[in-house]
DNA sequence: GCTTATTTTTAGACTAACCTAAAAATAAAT
DNA sequence: ATTTATTTTTAGGTTAGTCTAAAAATAAGC
């Protein structure tokens, strides 16, 4: 049975590798992970003698099948864990991450299982994210950042890139969230902001917030 | 904050300390722990720097005011854990324990708190015992072992003594849970079985048996 | 009350996961 | 292509929690 620690580093990898197909450097995994890059080099040997990760001194690692499989269980059960305290005890969306960092570690086929069967086996986390399958499956779906939508052209919020409090806050503020359906009204071409429309209301929005929130426009 | 160990210390103290007043020796914690006794000499100590316990050498520990309060939480976190994997997740009753241990050391206040309110405020666990309030006050309710129980005389089972998987399984197959009703039909001064009745199946128990089911009697 | 047995503590060592500082390898720049 | 900058690795050290083995204190036996 692997470690908190160990778990937490196959999970920055799985995160980091979403982006690229290169190996993974020592540095961003430290920084995803908030440590130094000379701890990283020890766990990465240790995992590699595991067969989780491919480790070939300065270039860089990958995860192996296993080393994803374990990855993407970490985060079905992360995922899963959000949705039950956004869905059945009244937390925020912005509160869920650091008591979902550790229950992602408890270890229990069973319990995870019932959660998710409870849970009525949801498809996407509290910030549309993909919740991924019991085999390590996910499901990258199409989604686009709001800043790219045309004028007139409707969309429905899928999911949000900026994680913060602050930024989540803000949302929920205006009255977005996810499911919700926004209309875009006009672009000011100087800085693009962005007038949109949200249930009956109006708003502009800067720059800043259009391309921190993921929509799947309607055809 | 304390980390797990320190909270398994704490625990395995204050269960210690409901039979005696006395001081809990070191070698009691080291058994109740599964650990060796001089590990168990160096982690006092640090509960005692923290003031958590008081301890002077070779006359065993007690926890202080503070010490007692977070074990009761842990406890009370423990137990709530329980009843949350019993109601709702299907487990069975011998089956909580090992991913109790394990939920019962998430930090989050806000987390127990809505897990209590969600599951209706319980006050006993799936094995009886009760459940600490949020200030650590804990009801230990009169409670009789089943053999001590008169001929003729009715009894409501409220708890166990033994809580092994094989204990439990067995109860669980001849329809011994809590709440049910228990009359006692007849008693073997030969070696203190004794036959009862639940429902309306009638059987014998080996004293065994008898000496680990707590009941509180009907009036 | 003295000897033996048991319990508890100390001393020293181990592992996992981290750190700092220096050395080595790779990448960038002129 | 050689120098400079950056990244990565190594070497050695720290802390929490554990261990074994030996020493010290307490308890038990007669």
């Amino acid at each position: 049975m692997l470690s908190k620690s160990e778990e937490n580093y196959l999970k920055a990898i799985f995160h980091l590798s979403i982006k690229t197909d290169k190996g993974i450097s020592t540095n961003a995994i430290a920084q995803q992970l908030d440590t130094k890059a000379s701890s990283v080099t020890d766990m990465v040997k240790k995992l590699a003698e595991k067969e989780l990760v491919f480790y070939k001194k300065y270039q860089g690692v990958t995860l192996t099948a296993s080393g994803e499989k374990i990855a993407a269980n970490v985060i079905r059960k992360h995922r899963l864990w959000e949705v039950l305290l956004v869905e059945k005890f009244n937390f925020n969306w912005d509160e869920v991450h650091e008591v979902a960092e550790q229950l992602e570690h408890i270890h229990s086929e069973k319990l995870i299982n019932e959660l998710d069967a409870f849970l009525g086996h949801p498809k996407h986390d509290p910030h549309g994210d993909p919740i991924p399958d019991k085999e390590g499956n996910i499901n990258f779906l199409e989604k686009e950042l709001l800043s790219v939508i045309r004028i007139d052209k409707k969309a429905v919020c899928v999911g949000v890139k900026d994680t913060s409090s602050d930024f989540l806050r803000y949302l929920d503020k205006q009255g977005i969230a996810l499911g919700k359906e926004i209309t875009v009204l006009e672009k000011e071409a100087f800085d693009n902001s962005m007038r949109i429309q949200i249930d009956d209301n109006e708003f502009t929005i800067s720059q800043q917030i259009s391309n921190n929130i993921y929509v799947k426009q309607k055809s």
